[in-house]
DNA sequence: AGATGTTTCGAACGACCGTTCTAATGGAAA
DNA sequence: TTTCCATTAGAACGGTCGTTCGAAACATCT
């Protein structure tokens, strides 16, 4: 603890007490992230300090600055960090689901299902424990107009929904590219529609009366119904162009 | 203009010249609405300080609270000014739907359309003329977690989505209201998403090619199309609850 | 002309912001 | 032990925030 002087020189009174030891010191950089979803999620980067995050991590402002240099390379960071694992599986699951069509190709259900199916249980999984659910907080970022994180989110979702594009593109061959890229775009924000937090879930009952399948299943499957089905009847209005390229 | 005097006092030095002739006076307050629904929706709510938006609108920050009382309020006045015509003209439009059909029931197609079009009619409008579009304000504050808000979001939104629900549920019996619900919230995240600005309209060519249809109502319909269909399979997994009351 | 109420302005207040700085701490290397 | 480096805390800096306040200017009425 500190004193200041009134000739501006600082006087060290007492030593702190650091590193408490019930809190390893080499996982602030973790506490940070996670203190830092959980804010961001609530109340968007604007609306979120550098003291409120380190108050919540338990560690001081200056620990933020060092393990990240700046506020929006600590949100970047965190963004990244956590839709990196989502897409990486959006890409394996995919795969698996061309190749276990093989030699055929997959329907279309299945190719979305594996779209959305990764970032869908993440959410599910967080909300159903106490944390805040990662998706959600994509979802929060995607929305938040952030100077700079433009740019981070087309480089990272530009390769995944590249590959989309050419899949759904081989199973509904007469659409023309500009439909389904509005299309898939229209899949993408159904899901984020659902993740962050804009649908009402205290008393959907979305499973068959008699099934076993639970709630979460249900909407999955509505989800990926809509999407498809939609993708399907929208993109057939329009008659596929000659001369594009495929 | 002032000055500062060492001991604190003020000394007028110099009056200022008030009530520029270009600007009437008597309009500042809708000045301010309109500065603040381009700064709100090009920064949110946390992004947009009462001091950029005194700037933008010609005036000084304490005019802003005389006339509102806070940024909350502010924010809050524009919401509820901008969304009452877009809401008005959308139930207006479903009930003129229902005449037209009368004594039958309307198109699923042609209810969403009329829930869709006035949105989307400004925003195109507004997407045309240089200015920021009202609906993209309305996705922006939408999205952003603002205190206090969420209950003039859903008290100004409900009694619309309730009668749209009334006359969709007219429309498909067999869905029961669970599952109309998720999917008319859908129909309004499709419409969210695309009027918030998250659909590249650059290199989209929707209408088929000898159309004489321009890209905007091409879009509309894909919207109206899609989300129609998908509503109406989604919703065909679900076997209708037979104790819910309709 | 004078009085009254409305509107606007510049300035100031206290609080909080992101960032930087210095000092202190713990552990590892020498 | 001494030195060095990574890590942390607290204070401070310059700036901006939303809000408040008193005075000036306008509009209207008498």
């Amino acid at each position: 603890m500190t004193r200041q002087s009134p000739s501006g020189i600082q006087e060290w009174v007492q030593p702190a007490i650091r590193f408490d030891p019930s809190q390893p010191p080499d996982q602030t950089k973790a506490r940070l992230l996670s203190a830092a979803e959980a804010l961001l999620t609530e109340r968007g980067v604007n609306g979120m300090s550098i003291r409120a995050l380190a108050a919540s991590a338990g560690t001081s402002v200056s620990a933020a600055h060092y393990h990240f240099g700046s506020k929006f390379a600590l949100v970047a960071a965190l963004f990244e960090a956590r839709l990196a694992p989502i897409n990486a599986a959006r890409l394996a699951g995919l795969e698996a689901r061309i190749e276990e069509a093989a030699p055929g190709r997959p329907s279309l259900e299945a190719v979305l299902e594996a779209f959305v199916r990764p970032s869908f249980e993440a959410w599910r999984a967080g909300e159903a424990m106490g944390r805040t659910a990662t998706p959600h907080l994509l979802a929060q970022l995607h929305a938040d107009r952030c100077p700079g994180l433009e740019d981070l989110k087309t480089r990272l979702f530009e390769p995944v929904f590249g590959r989309y594009l050419e899949v759904v593109a081989d199973i509904l061959p007469e659409q023309s590219l500009s439909a389904l890229r509005v299309g898939l775009a229209y899949v993408s924000g159904l899901l984020l529609h659902t993740v962050g937090g804009h649908i009402d879930l205290s008393v959907q009952r979305l499973g068959k009366p008699g099934s076993l399948e639970n709630t979460d299943e249900a909407l999955l499957r509505y989800l990926v119904t809509f999407a498809a089905s939609g993708l399907r009847s929208a993109g057939a209005l329009i008659s596929h162009e000659e001369g594009e390229a495929r």
